[in-house]
DNA sequence: AAAACGTGGTC
DNA sequence: TGACCAAGTTT
């Protein structure tokens, strides 16, 4: 049997998935059926987010809501403060409006093909795809990151990414199986992500090694090829620690769409590029007080740009009443809040007393 | 269709 | 220290 076929590789490597056999907190055990909740719920978690940061908050969000018509049933702010650190906050509205729909309009049963579940908010190809596959035994041509990868290696696509993606696809269809499109799935994400690694990928103990061009041409390691980024511009805020006689602090929300959309925050000055002068804070603040600055600096990157941080610090006085809320420094793990904004209070709790 | 959108770990 | 990277989606 020559190694090319693709019905020997799809083989080989659902043989090495079985015998390695990952036990992650979303996998079905023993044969069981997939819930399909449960495969959505992972895999919009796990969009741009790596397994092991995801496995924590996957148990926590089932056992708080073990249907998903428990969780259309939550809060919006429930869903955010639950979300929070996990990044890409759009992930936990669209989730969220998910439930509701699926819930609502659909009686608690999520689609069982590509094309409807494709028109769910924060579903795209690789999550429906998935979805189909994992939870509903349908073939499904899954593409994320890790097959792409390894679909680069193993035929030597030379072509950079992302226009090489159309290529990617038709060969990674080639390979895609009939039978068990779910396990199949899983099996070359797996792949990408313990073997066909991005940096020094395990070939010698690699089920497709015999197969792979890539390493054949011994250009493995080159592979995906990639375009340049856009550099990172940095960009600089005030933030305002307001506090009053008690001890609260005040926080605010952030508008419901963009950057940390819906999340909470530590009140602050828009976030430009050229740094911010003290006389022009009194147009931003977000009380009238007089503002102390804090020493030192946060700092913290996003994916498109650094952000330098400075503090000031002011007392409000009782009768102040701003657009935000009142929150007790033992509290503030109640609200949603952003891991930019856990490090801007970490700094003001070390330097404000 | 290019750009926006988080975070933490790694080398 | 900093650039790269992770089971992408939306506009």
């Amino acid at each position: 049997m020559p190694v090319c076929d693709p019905t020997a590789l799809s083989q080989s490597l659902l043989a090495w998935y079985d015998r390695a056999g990952r036990t992650l907190p979303w996998r079905k055990k023993g044969g069981a059926a997939a819930d399909p909740y449960h495969v959505w719920l992972s895999e919009v978690m796990l969009q741009q987010t790596t397994v092991v940061v995801v496995a924590p908050y996957f148990l926590r969000f089932l056992e708080r809501w073990p249907t998903v018509a428990a969780l259309a049933g939550a809060s919006s702010d429930e869903v955010m403060h639950a979300w929070a650190g996990l990044g890409y906050y759009a992930r936990a509205r669209n989730l969220h409006a998910c439930a509701k729909v699926v819930a609502e309009w659909r009686g608690g049963a999520f689609p069982d093909d590509e094309e409807s579940l494709r028109k769910l908010p924060g579903i795209g190809d690789y999550t429906a795809a998935a979805i189909a596959a994992i939870a509903f035994g349908r073939r499904a041509v899954v593409m994320d990151g890790n097959v792409e990868r390894v679909m680069a290696r193993l035929f030597a696509v030379s072509e950079p990414l992302p226009a090489a993606k159309p290529r990617l696809k038709a060969l990674a269809a080639s390979l895609t199986p009939d039978l068990r499109p779910g396990d199949y799935a899983q099996a070359v994400m797996d792949l990408g992500a313990t073997l066909c690694t991005p940096r020094n990928p395990a070939c010698g103990i690699c089920p497709w090694m015999a197969a792979c061009d890539g390493r054949k041409q011994g250009i493995e390691a080159e592979l995906p090829a990639k375009l340049a980024k856009a550099e990172r511009p940095t960009r600089h805020g005030v933030m305002f620690w307001a506090a009053r006689k008690d001890g609260a602090v005040l926080l605010r929300r952030r508008p419901p769409q963009g950057l940390l959309g819906g999340m909470m925050e530590i009140p602050s000055t828009p976030w430009r590029e050229s740094p911010w002068q003290a006389d022009e804070l009194a147009a931003e603040q977000p009380l009238a007080a007089p503002w102390r600055p804090l020493p030192g600096l946060v700092r913290h990157t996003f994916t498109h740009f650094h952000l330098e941080l400075r503090l000031v610090a002011g007392k409000a006085s009782s009768n102040a009443t701003p657009l935000g809320i009142w929150v007790a420094l033992d509290k503030l793990g109640d609200h949603a809040l952003p891991s930019v904004m856990n490090k801007v209070i970490r700094h003001a709790l070390a330097k404000a007393y």
